[in-house]
RNA sequence: GCCGGGAUGGCGGAAUUGGUAGACGCACACGACUCAAAAUCGUGCGGAGCAAUCCAUUGAGAGUUCGAUUCUCUCUCCCGGCACCA
């Protein structure tokens, strides 16, 4: 009886698949797992892609057997700039391309024996699908977010609210369009964006790595520098606070509800408005940190601020001003988000009113200041850093009203060598009613002082910006849009969906910046809309289309959206917490409003999965000549030594090398598991002895009870993603059924044990466990048996081995019953010849005993 | 700079309401089987010692405690995220 993986496991994939034993049902507790919607790259996958599915199968098989019914699909981005890329690499029409690389992809999955339901399967650049992603754009172009109601509202009930005003009816039909464009939850802008030339596209800020001389695409290593450009927005911001919120209650990984909350970048703090002198202008500034505001002496503006020019009328050196201004965005743009330190700027000619009486203050242009965030405008003072530095070189007087507690800082603060800026460690001088009290603790009282006086209003503000929703590439959703000669925009109506992709003689770039698609007479003469969406626009709603993919008349059934509710397990990789998964969640919670769907998270717990590096340490890849292909480990060693070895390897959201020499662990195990069938016997057996689990430190009284403690130890493991000890723990369960099936006592192992043994290891290993579960004369499918549950009782151990410590160091050892009471144990423990050696001549003071683990004797 | 996570044998790692550190696996050494090798099985594997035994020990240093990988403080290094965010 060999073992011979390569046909086990082609015999039991062919049976699965012929039996359908994965196939989703539409009764019953439902559970819905879930990877991370890959890009069937083409390249091909090595042994690091498989890990996270590897990890959700054991999971997903682990729920099926508990009873659940679940749904484990699979299915392909396959838009978006890898595959396109991949596609004029290799000279071939994107979609054949996409085909090729599905068929590949899907090969390597099968091989590995994951139990998707494969009926599920959708696949981004069909129309079938993405005729409903065309349709929920249709839906954020015709939505607001009422502020009031906090949710998404058809904006034909704003046209209502605007109808009631005078102005609204003058209006010509583009400055209504342009007027709602403001509102819109998908509008039509301008903004600087991220545009590689040689790509002739724009790339989002995770599609951009820093390279030896500025930033470069993520995908061929091109330059890339800023551009202004007709763009799509998806309007993100107005859920800023509803995806903060909805962080609270998710089973995620911590760190990774933390990057999005940094990444939302919610701050709260307040907006002075101030007069400027001589003008009928009146600026706001958004400020955090306005303990110190007392100290303001100067105001600085972005250089790139759209008021700025009309700040600018009536001061003689105006046009110099703006001169300069654009000179410092030119060399702004050139630099990488935060790689721009310098610190330079102009004076405006201009004065602020100080709201706060103190007179009138300059208005300088800056190269620090962000016309984007807050209000692009910024009161600046002696305790900031940067304001610091830009009086400092600019000579602007500074005042100081916060004096260190530190009383060794105190002179170079106050004689303003040095910058003091740390709210909680200072005190105010400024407002006199405020005097003497640290900053920070002051906060809510100079909040309700200045707005109380109407110096000042309490504002929030976010750094998360809109999300730029058009690419000026061919392999993407068309935009459903028609743009008329007058400029009028027009949706396409629902029944014209899909807006398919036509056929172009070439999809490449055409370098100017303009989509392929602007080069297709037909396209263009209709005034359809050339940019296309960006990648991510698929993969913001697939986990509700495998919910109901066949589905024709909706994105998906209402019945089905309310049984499968929500995603309960989402694994996937870790970089994607600022991309994929926030606006997966803001796509969402737009559908809740809608009544669309039935829970504003879509995803209730998340894991991460980490790498697999290669052998040398460095990310597997054919640059170095590392990749670790799985099919070549499937054809030596069997997909279920690859699957046992990748879960044991270590914690599973770790990155790990992988090791050839340490998967031959693995296989042994399954081998061993293997011939341990052969002992399998119906005769009870139990041993005479207990015996030593290896130094385990614990006493089985029997296999039995080390059996129902490895499978109360297996289920809690799964359920909290420990594969890697869920593993160890059934390697030295094996151990003892082995040394308990020794010569010596030529017994075998009990069939109703090695059955449920065979169980637990299923998930890890379902080829070899279904072939003996055959072998034991079983009809049925193992994948479909019911998860084994641990006896409390049987897992109970009759004997523990407990440690004798005096004063604290372990000098004996000894096996008591287990809840034995203190003076029981005291009394068994004080005969062993090794305590009384070590007590003798002392004087026991103290006895601390630990129930089951140690008696530690304190003695002089 | 800010935020988050981490550092345990030759290697991957295990153990935390504070309770025998090093489970499990790899590598290595020795033994059994074999003409031999592989495979398999057995034993050992922090250091010293034939042994009894002794000593050291979870990045470094201090503290709390009968007892610290686990808690507190200081520091070093590594990884991830953000970064002129007012």
């Amino acid at each position: 009886m060999d073992y011979d993986h390569l046909a086990i496991e082609k015999k039991w994939q062919a049976i699965w698949n012929k039996k359908k034993a994965y196939k989703t049902k539409n009764s019953g507790k439902k559970y819905y797992v879930l990877d991370m919607f890959p890009y069937p790259s083409g390249v091909g996958l090595h042994v690091g892609h498989p890990k996270g599915y590897i990890g959700s199968d054991v999971y997903a098989r682990f729920k099926r057997m508990q009873g659940y019914n679940v749904l484990h699909p699979m299915g392909y981005d396959a838009f978006g700039l890898p595959a396109e890329q991949y596609a004029l690499e290799h000279h071939i029409h994107p979609r054949k391309a996409v085909l090729e690389n599905v068929k590949t992809f899907e090969g390597q999955l099968h091989k590995i024996g994951l139990s998707f339901d494969w009926d599920r399967k959708v696949d981004t650049t069909d129309p079938a699908y993405y005729k409903w992603t065309q349709w929920i754009f249709l839906k954020l172009y015709e939505s607001y977010y009422n502020k009031e109601k906090d949710k998404a509202e058809p904006i034909s009930e704003l046209v209502k609210k605007f109808e009631k005003r005078a102005d609204w009816k003058a209006k010509t039909a583009k400055e209504k369009q342009d007027e709602l464009m403001k509102y819109r939850l998908a509008y039509e802008g301008y903004s600087e964006v991220n545009w590689c030339p040689i790509l002739g596209t724009v790339l989002a800020n995770d599609e951009i790595v820093d390279g030896p001389k500025g930033p470069v695409s993520e995908r061929g290593g091109y330059p890339v520098v800023k551009k202004e450009m007709r763009q799509w927005f998806l309007r993100i911001t107005a859920y800023a606070d509803r995806l903060l919120t909805g962080l609270e209650g998710l089973n995620w990984p911590e760190n990774i509800k933390e990057i999005q909350k940094n990444w939302i970048g919610k701050s709260e703090g307040l907006i002075f408005s101030a007069k400027v002198k001589d003008t009928d202008i009146t600026i706001e500034t958004f400020s955090a940190h306005f303990e110190a505001c007392y100290a303001d002496t100067f105001f600085v503006i972005a250089p790139d601020h759209p008021l700025l020019p009309e700040l600018l009328d009536g001061i003689p050196n105006r046009e110099e001003i703006l001169r300069k201004s654009k000179e410092i965005v030119d060399r702004r743009s050139k630099f990488a988000d935060g790689e721009y330190k310098e610190i330079e700027g102009v004076f405006t000619g201009r004065y602020c009113i100080d709201p706060l009486g103190n007179g009138n203050l300059p208005i300088w242009v800056a190269s620090f200041a962000l016309a984007n965030y807050g209000t692009g405008i910024v009161k600046c003072s002696a305790h900031d850093e940067r304001d610091f530095a830009f009086a400092k070189k600019y000579n602007i007087p500074l005042k100081v009203v916060l004096i260190p507690e530190d009383e060794s800082l105190r002179g170079d603060v106050i004689s303003k060598k040095v910058c003091f800026s740390d709210m909680t460690k200072g005190t105010l001088t400024e407002p006199i009613e405020l005097k003497g009290r640290n900053a920070r603790e002051a906060r809510g009282d100079i909040i309700r002082y200045v707005t109380s006086r109407k110096y000042a209003r309490v504002h929030t503000t976010y750094k998360m910006r809109d999300a730029v929703f058009a690419r000026q590439r061919y392999w993407g959703e068309p935009i459903p849009l028609m743009h008329d000669k007058e400029g009028i925009i027009k949706e396409l109506p629902e029944k014209s969906l899909p807006l398919r992709l036509p056929e172009v003689k070439s999809y490449m770039p055409t370098g100017t910046g303009e989509s392929p698609l602007a080069g297709v007479k037909q396209w263009v003469k209709k005034g359809l809309e050339t940019n296309t969406m960006p990648g991510w626009a698929g993969s913001s709603w697939y986990f509700l289309r495998y919910m109901d993919p066949k589905n024709k008349k909706v994105f998906a059934d209402k019945k089905a959206i309310k049984y499968w509710k929500d995603v309960d397990m989402y694994v996937g990789g870790a970089e994607h917490a600022t991309g994929h998964l926030l606006y997966s969640r803001f796509w969402n919670k737009f559908l809740m409003d809608l009544n669309l769907v039935v829970t504003e998270e879509p995803f209730k717990a998340l894991r991460n999965q980490g790498m697999i590096i290669g052998t040398d340490g460095r990310r597997m890849s054919k640059r170095w000549g590392n990749v670790i292909n799985p099919d070549e480990v499937i054809k030596n060693y069997g997909a279920d030594t690859l699957r046992v070895y990748e879960m044991f390897m270590g914690p599973f959201e770790g990155s790990l090398p992988w090791s050839t020499d340490n998967i031959i662990g693995s296989r042994r195990f399954i081998e061993r598991v293997w011939r341990l069938q052969s002992k399998v016997s119906n005769k009870q057996r139990m041993s005479k002895v207990p015996f030593d689990m290896r130094k385990t430190a614990k006493v089985s009284q029997n296999l039995e009870v080390l059996l129902h403690k490895t499978i109360k130890k297996v289920t809690d493991d799964i359920q909290n993603f420990a594969f890697n000890t869920a593993v160890s723990s059934m390697m030295i369960l094996l151990n003892e059924m082995e040394a308990s099936t020794g010569s010596a006592q030529e017994n075998g192992i009990r069939k109703k044990d090695f059955e449920m043994f065979l169980k637990i290891l299923n998930p890890f290993a379902p080829h070899m466990t279904e072939e003996i579960w055959k072998t034991l004369g079983h009809k049925t499918l193992l994948v479909l048996e019911k998860w084994p549950k641990a006896d409390k009782k049987k897992a109970r151990e009759v004997h523990v081995k407990i440690a004798v410590q005096i004063n604290s160091k372990v000098r004996a050892e000894c096996i008591v019953p287990a809840g034995a009471p203190e003076e029981e144990v005291v009394a068994l423990v004080k005969e062993l010849p090794d305590v009384e050696k070590w007590l003798l001549g002392k004087e026991i003071k103290r006895v601390i005993y630990v129930k089951e683990k140690l008696i530690n004797f304190v003695a002089i």
